[in-house]
RNA sequence: GUGGGUAUAGCUCAGUUGGUUAGAGUGCCUGGUUGUGGCCCAGGAGGUCGUGGGUUCAAAUCCCACUACUCACCCCA
């Protein structure tokens, strides 16, 4: 039984809900486009090392959540956890940085896999949109990022939306940061939870961003990261934060803000949403200046955001938006007698050729079990085709809005004019 | 990995202190005359009551285990 299901955490878009799918897809092109991002696509596989040293060995989604299996050539290959990594590795390896930069990319409906307990928004697999924006090191490539992502939301109509803002300094900065913290936090290590034990040792920032409530106390006093930011990261972050004002981007700085994913300097924002549950984030990224290096290649310095479409999904949902149905017919030939049905699936054929949506009875209904079924499958327009109307060549045109009838030749284009 | 909740028709759910052929709404099929949808009316199909044990004369109902789903922690999109 358990084999004929969907592998816990996994979910199918029925026939009846890709529409939403493809609504969205339209969207983000259209929007992308304006800002000159080109589509990339990479592998769902990777080789595992990639996400050890791109998101980083400390962090729990390396340490815990990734499907990492051995292939027949005894490789370590790993189905992504998160989209950056692999453009990143795309980026590097077709020495894309040899280009004229900057280097926009952006991934759409892209899998990505975390083995863990699913809940309201949780999925093991998800698909992001995401926004990946090389050798641009101003503060304006930080603010045209969080524009895609708010002009989306915005388009959308999304309500009970917040973007969370913070920076977390840079190789320069940061060490001087962990310093103070990790002397702040020392003084209290005792009363600090097991997981931020581990934390202190190995990526003190994250304490910060504990739910524990001993921890949270903890960290209501602790250092504040913008205290200790060099020059040049306030000067980006005032330069991003003036621009996002520029154009009425309302966000919220959050010290604590700290992203579970190692590659991040200075900016690093999230967007939550009240309407969906516990797992708010519906999209989270920032600036990564150290992870093409990282991976092999130049020093470039780029930023980035991921977007969970189903959370998007579920998000729209909440709020009560109606995602546009397209109409799927356009008409409906209904027949009877052996004849009639002949003619009507010529016609039907006739009709497709001249770019109309067109469906005829397959299954032997009755006259009226087919205008039945008419309605039920949203066709706009009725023909019914039986032997009086082959023999006059002219039958009625039913608009299944009103009911009302035309006569009109039985010919494609004739009847194309009427509708 | 840790907690809580749920499991009865395709779907949403009733099912009284254990009691005889397990119900409703909705959806599906058919019919309400001879070739015309929506509304209304009538009829029909459809259920190993999650699985396996136990208690009992008798279990959908009580007990135990397992599984699945779900929400939350954790983490993140």
């Amino acid at each position: 039984m358990a084999v004929y299901k969907a592998p816990k955490g996994t979910k199918d878009v029925l026939p009846e809900q890709s529409y939403q799918w493809q609504y969205l897809e339209a969207l983000i092109r259209g929007i992308v486009r304006k800002y000159g991002f080109l589509e990339a696509r990479t592998p769902v596989i990777e080789h595992t090392e990639l996400f050890l040293r791109g998101v980083g060995e400390t962090t729990d989604i390396v340490q815990k959540e990734m499907y990492t299996f051995e292939d027949k050539g005894s490789r370590s290959i790993t189905l992504k956890p998160e989209g950056t990594a692999g453009i990143v590795r795309m980026f590097v390896e077709n020495n894309l940085f040899g280009d004229t930069q900057p280097t926009k990319v952006f991934y759409l409906n892209n899998p990505v896999f975390r083995y863990e307990r699913p809940q309201a928004g949780r999925l093991r697999e998800h698909h992001q949109f995401g926004v990946e924006f090389f050798g641009a090191s101003k503060a304006s490539a930080d603010a045209e990022c969080i524009s895609v992502a708010t002009e989306l939301l915005n388009q959308l109509g999304c309500t009970g939306l917040t973007v969370h803002l913070n920076s977390i300094g840079c190789p320069k900065c940061r060490p001087n940061y962990h310093a103070a913290l990790k002397g702040y936090l020392k003084s209290h290590y005792d009363d600090l939870c097991e997981t931020c034990k581990v934390r202190y040792e190995q990526n003190p920032l994250r304490v910060l961003d504990c739910k524990v409530e001993k921890c949270k106390e903890i960290a209501k006093d602790a250092p504040v990261i913008g205290d200790y930011l060099c020059d040049e990261c306030k000067e980006h972050q005032a330069m991003l934060l003036k621009l996002l004002d520029g154009m009425d981007v309302r966000y919220e700085l959050n010290p604590r803000l700290v992203r579970g994913l190692d590659y991040y300097t200075k900016t690093v924002f999230e967007i939550t949403s009240d309407s969906i549950g516990s797992q708010s984030a519906v999209c989270g990224g920032g600036r990564y200046d150290g992870l093409v290096e990282e991976i092999g290649g130049p020093h470039v310095p780029a930023v980035g955001f991921g977007l969970g479409m189903e959370r998007l999904l579920l998000v729209l949902e909440n709020i009560g938006k109606e995602i546009p149905k397209p109409i799927r017919y356009d008409v409906y030939l209904a027949s009877m007698g052996d004849a009639a049905n002949e003619r009507a699936f010529l016609l039907a054929h006739e009709f497709r050729d001249l770019g109309l949506c067109v469906e005829i009875d397959h299954v032997g209904r009755s006259v009226k079990a087919q205008l039945k079924y008419a309605d039920k499958i949203g066709a706009k327009y009725v023909i019914v085709l039986g032997d009086n109307e082959l023999e006059k060549g002219e039958a009625m045109l039913k608009r299944m809005s009103d009911g009302e009838q035309t006569p009109v030749a039985l010919k494609a284009e004739a009847i194309k004019e009427n509708i």
